[in-house]
DNA sequence: AAGCGATCCAACCGCAAAATT
DNA sequence: AAATTTTGCGGTTGGATCGCT
């Protein structure tokens, strides 16, 4: 039971930042209710949790997206839709939210998508239910993708052809001048042809196996 | 310098799954 | 086995900042 007002909202002080990084220290991380009301933190679980993970841990990373990361984010979006968390686990040190802001903020402008209602977004619905919700990878066991992978731009990636099953494969750069692919679905409903070969290869080296590794 | 709309991003919310009691 | 609590996800919001007039 909460009472009303019992938890501050809002931004975080620095004196919050420090009571928390210090409890963290101290007990490690888990357990966020009770991090919360032991710290004597005037804030939820939820909110110390959020605020761990996406500022506070030592693993995030800070600045700027490089152009090898931006290029990464969209070919998974491309092959797996608003699965941010998934997506952020292949993207050494950014959050589910960093990738989430960025996307909303800067590729899907960049890419001429319109933001949709979410809710009524097409991309990769069923597969999104297969894949279940909790699909996260956490931040600390994937700060290196496999030695194998290659980020380098200009790669390939997966757009719909038209037609219901087939699929054609397009720079990055061909989907920015395509203004149009934000409101088609870009995956057959089809989910067993993403089990097939040809469509790993948009990603130069992730394979739908890695960004399912650890599910 | 001031007003104001646009943009960005940290944080909140609701929900569902997983874990615990 | 059921109820409760905790954790995690994705969508959305609100306030700080930017940039234009």
């Amino acid at each position: 039971m909460e009472a009303r007002n019992e938890y501050r909202k809002g931004l975080w002080t620095e004196e919050e930042d420090r009571i928390l990084m210090e409890y963290i220290r101290v007990h490690g991380k888990g357990k966020w209710n009770r991090i919360a009301k032991m710290a004597g933190l005037k804030r939820c679980g939820k909110s110390c949790r959020l605020r761990w993970i996406n500022y506070l841990s030592p693993s995030v990373k800070r600045g700027d997206f490089s152009e090898e990361e931006e290029d990464l984010i969209i070919r998974l979006h491309n092959l797996i839709g608003n699965r941010w968390s998934l997506i952020a686990g292949r993207v050494p040190g950014r959050t589910d939210n960093q990738v989430k802001n960025h996307w909303n903020t800067h590729l899907s402008k960049k890419l001429g998508i319109k933001k949709e209602n979410a809710k009524g977004n097409a991309s990769l619905p069923s597969l999104s239910r297969k894949l279940g919700k909790n699909t996260s990878v956490p931040m600390e066991s994937n700060s290196e993708p496999p030695s194998d992978c290659s980020c380098e731009t200009g790669g390939k990636t997966m757009v719909e052809d038209g037609s219901q099953s087939t699929f054609k494969f397009a720079s990055t750069q061909e989907i920015t001048e395509n203004n149009n692919f934000g409101s088609s679905l870009w995956f057959s409903n089809d989910d067993l042809n993403l089990l097939t070969p040809y469509l790993m290869e948009p990603l130069d080296g992730y394979s739908l196996d890695f960004v399912l590794d650890g599910l």
